[in-house]
DNA sequence: AATGCAACTGATAATCATTCTCATTTAAAG
DNA sequence: CTTTAAATGAGAATGATTATCAGTTGCATT
């Protein structure tokens, strides 16, 4: 059963080798973002023999295809997820480090006017925000 | 006569010493968005002297005393530019690398209304748009 | 003005993520 | 089953940034 990156990555003529499709597979089986470190770790478990380069150059050669998003949250390392059918932005949890996905149309819009109206077509956005949970009336 | 930089500096209780002072005048005068190696050769016109550590070590000390910000446009090295009264965003013109700044109230406040539907507060943000220039309508 | 000390500086080594190199292996085509 | 260009893995190299450490400086106190 290829997974469904992996399908995409077909699509696109890429040459599918046996890591490529474990790294596709792991990809696609995350929910989460995932550095190169991790995917590199969640790679072993299903061959061992996978290199840390190979990952780092699928990743790349992924990103470049355009079938995963490459992302910097401030880290000082990329974080991967396989693109879907609808955009979304992210929200960081500064407590936690956990990501929050979510989307807004008209925030979105938003972008193209102010894009358009300084002379320029809006090809690309970074939108991320940067929270602390709200404190729940209780103690304090 | 010192910069307003400085000024700022001397506000938040640092330690001015002859380096930073040198490096408070050279981020007052830039208009632009320089990273640490711009910076350097800046200063180094106004003070041989003044290694590349001692740049770098500046620049986070003011960035964290938040009177700098620090910026991340996907190249893989900081940039710089001194904090102004008013918040604003940028604009990347991914053909020149030009950075145009822009604000809009709008999108400001629709992500404090993302954040608050989460159930976050919302502590900062990173907006960038990447763009190319609208063609005018000539040959082509 | 001299003293003392903590903070600062500059040169350089270390770190960390990522890319490159190259010898070896693999896969797709004939 | 060959051919051959592309892919891989191990480790070296790179580039931005940070840490180390010996020497210097700013300044409050004599
Ligand atoms: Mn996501
Ligand atoms: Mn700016
Ligand atoms: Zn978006
Ligand atoms: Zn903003």
């Amino acid at each position: 059963m290829p997974s469904r990156l992996e399908q995409r990555c077909a699509e696109k003529g890429l040459k599918m080798t046996s890591q490529r499709r474990t790294i596709a597979r792991v990809l696609s089986e995350s929910d989460d973002h995932p550095d190169v470190e991790l995917l590199y770790q969640r790679t072993q478990k299903a061959d061992p023999k996978i290199g840390m380069a190979t990952v780092y150059r699928t990743v790349r050669l992924f990103e470049e295809a355009g079938v995963i998003d490459k992302h910097d949250f401030g880290d000082g390392r990329a974080r991967y997820e396989e693109t879907g059918e609808d955009h979304h932005d992210h929200l960081i949890d500064m407590k936690t480090g956990r990501v929050i996905e979510f989307t807004n149309e008209d925030i979105e819009k938003l972008q193209h006017m102010v894009a358009e109206k300084l002379g320029y077509e809006l090809i690309g956005h970074r939108l991320e925000l940067y929270c602390l949970p709200i404190r729940k009336k209780s103690g304090e």
